[in-house]
RNA sequence: GCGAGCGUAGCCAAGUGGUUAAGGCAGAGGUUUGUGGUACCUCCAUCCCGCGGGUUCGAUCCCCGUCGUUCGCCCCA
C-alpha cells in the first residue's frame, strides 16, 4: 500500500488544532482594525522577478529557498516566500499611494520556502503581518511595533523579548560594510566557513552568527551605530524614545541585522525562549527603498510579519484545547421518529441552538451514552409514542429531569430553554 | 544542502534472530431489545512491525538504500 501523504514540510490542521488558528486570526483582525489597518489579499504566486528584485538576489531566501516553476505559458512564477513584496507590488500597481498620504494594511496567509523542516518551521507556513506605507515619521515605526506587542499580548503571550536596532540608510550601510570588512579581513582564516563566504557576499550577516569562535572575533567589532549619519542617528533615538514613552521594553542589539536586503533604519525581532531553535515570533523593520525599487514613487514604509505556526505552538503551551459546547443531542428510534428527529434538529438550529442528530439507529441506551460523551446539555428524544402525537421528550442530562413538549412548542420555549442551558452548564451533575 | 535520533493498530506504547507481536486510550457490540456517565464481558495488527533490497535455514529485530518524521546547522516567521 502506498498511501498518499502530505508533502514534506506541509501539514494538515485538524479540528483539534484549528481553534488556536481561528482565535489568533480573530484577535489579529480586531487589533488591526482598531488601529485602522485594512486587510489586503494578494496572490499566492507572483512573477519570480518580483521577489528577486524585492528581497535581493543574494539573500538565502531568493538564492536557495524559493518554490519557482514555469507555468504552461513558460512564465517563471514563484510561490511567495513572504508577504511584503507582493503587497508592495499591489500598492504600486493600483496606485494606492495616490489615495492618501499613508496606507495602513495587513495580511494573513500561507508562504512557501524550500527549507528543511524542523520545530516551528515548515515549507508551507503562515504569516500575519502589517505594513504602513507612506510615512517616514518615527512614530510609524513605534506604532507598528506597539501593534505587534498588542497582538502578542492579546493572544496571551508573555516572556517575549524585543530586540531592536538601526542599520541606517544605504549610505550608512555601505560605509559600515567597508569598516566591517576592513576589521574582519585580518581574521579571515579564523572565521567559520559560512562567515568567510559572507565576508565578500554579505558581511553584515556575519554579525549574527551563532559560531562561538566568530563571535569571539566580533568582540571588538566596530558598531553600526558609529557609522550612522546624524539624521539616521536621530531617527534611531527618536524611535527609542517613543518606545520608552509607550512603556515598551526593548534591548538594543547592534548585531541584529536582517536577512532581506530591503531593510533600512529600524529593524527588530520579537523572540521567545519557548520555541527551540526558532526563537523569532515576529520580525520586521523599515524599508524605505522597496516601493521605488518595485517601480513606485519614493515611499517610506515600515512593517513586520509574524509566523502563525510559532504563535500556535506558544499558545498550545499556555491553554489546553477546549471542547466545543453542545446544546442538544437528538435521540430517535423508529422510522417515523427518525424522520421527525431531523426536522426537530433543524428547528433547533434555526432557533440558534447547536444540535447534533444521532444517525446510528442504535438502541436508546447507546444514543444517550454518546450524548453524554459529547457533553450535550440536553437530549430531545423521539420514539414511536412521540412520533404518534408529535411531541418530543426534553431531557436534561445533568439533572436527569425529563418532560414532554409538543414539537411545535419549541420556538415559543426557546428563550426559557436557553436560560436553562446556561444554568445547567454552571451546575455539577446529579448522581 | 549538512549532521544526529526515530518509524510496531486511529492515538500512546511494550517486545523478541525462530510456534498465536504485550498493554492502555479511542472505537464496535453486549450484560441493560424506550433512556446516559461507574462496573463487567466480547471484538478490534492472522500477505504482519514505513517501503525496497541484502545477510541468515529463518528477520519486525542485524546490514544497506529509500521515504517520512523529530531535533540541530544554515537561514528564517
Amino acid at each position: 500500500m502506498s498511501l498518499i501523504q502530505v508533502s514534506r514540510g506541509t501539514r494538515d490542521l485538524l479540528p483539534e488544532e484549528i481553534q488556536y488558528w481561528q482565535q489568533i486570526e480573530a484577535i489579529a483582525r480586531e487589533v488591526f482594525s482598531r488601529a485602522t489597518y485594512q486587510e489586503i489579499r494578494t496572490p499566492i504566486f507572483e512573477q519570480t522577478d518580483l521577489f528577486e528584485r524585492g528581497m535581493g538576489e543574494a539573500t538565502d531566501v531568493v538564492s536557495k529557498e524559493m518554490y519557482t516553476f514555469q507555468d504552461r505559458g513558460d512564465r517563471s512564477l514563484t510561490l511567495r516566500p513572504e508577504g511584503t513584496a507582493g503587497l508592495v507590488r499591489s500598492y504600486v500597481q493600483h496606485n494606492l499611494y495616490a489615495q492618501g498620504e499613508i496606507q495602513r494594511l495587513w495580511y494573513v496567509g500561507p508562504m512557501f520556502r524550500y527549507e528543511r523542516p524542523q520545530a516551528g518551521r515548515q515549507r508551507q507556513f503562515h504569516q500575519v503581518g502589517i505594513e504602513a506605507l507612506g510615512s517616514a515619521d518615527p512614530r510609524a515605526d513605534a506604532e507598528v511595533i506597539a501593534i505587534a506587542k498588542d497582538l502578542l499580548n492579546a493572544i496571551g503571550l508573555e516572556n517575549l523579548r524585543l530586540e531592536f536596532n538601526s542599520i541606517g540608510d544605504r549610505q550608512d550601510r555601505l560605509q559600515y560594510r567597508e569598516a566591517l570588512v576592513a576589521f574582519l579581513t585580518p581574521y579571515q582564516n579564523d572565521l567559520d566557513p559560512d562567515s568567510q563566504e559572507r565576508l565578500t557576499r554579505n558581511p553584515l550577516r556575519i554579525l549574527d552568527t551563532k559560531d562561538e569562535k566568530t563571535q569571539d572575533i566580533l568582540q571588538n567589532v566596530p558598531s553600526i551605530h558609529d557609522h550612522l549619519s546624524p539624521s539616521s542617528q536621530k531617527r534611531f533615538e527618536q524611535v527609542q524614545q517613543l518606545l520608552t514613552d509607550l512603556g515598551i521594553d526593548y534591548n538594543i542589539n547592534a548585531k541584529l541585522v536582517r536577512g532581506l536586503d530591503y531593510y533600512t533604519h529600524t529593524v527588530f525581532e520579537i523572540q521567545s525562549d519557548d520555541l527551540g531553535a526558532q526563537a523569532t515570533v515576529c520580525a520586521g523593520g523599515r524599508y524605505d527603498g522597496l516601493v521605488k525599487e518595485l517601480g513606485g514613487p519614493e515611499t517610506p514604509a515600515v512593517g513586520w510579519a509574524s509566523g502563525l505556526e510559532r504563535l500556535v505552538i506558544l499558545m498550545q503551551q499556555l491553554q489546553p484545547p477546549t471542547a466545543p459546547t453542545l446544546d442538544f443531542y437528538v435521540v430517535s428510534r423508529g422510522d417515523r421518529a427518525e424522520a421527525q428527529a431531523l426536522k426537530v434538529a433543524q428547528t433547533l438550529r434555526q432557533l440558534r441552538f447547536s444540535a447534533e442528530l444521532d444517525l446510528s439507529g442504535s438502541a436508546f441506551g447507546k444514543q444517550f451514552k454518546r450524548a453524554d460523551r459529547k457533553g450535550a446539555a440536553a437530549c430531545l428524544v423521539l420514539g414511536d409514542a412521540e412520533a404518534e402525537n408529535l411531541t418530543v421528550q426534553l431531557k436534561w442530562l445533568a439533572s436527569g429531569e425529563q418532560r414532554a413538549i409538543g414539537q411545535s412548542e419549541l420556538p415559543s420555549l426557546a428563550d426559557e430553554i436557553r436560560q436553562q442551558i446556561e444554568a445547567s452548564r454552571a451546575l455539577p451533575r446529579v448522581d
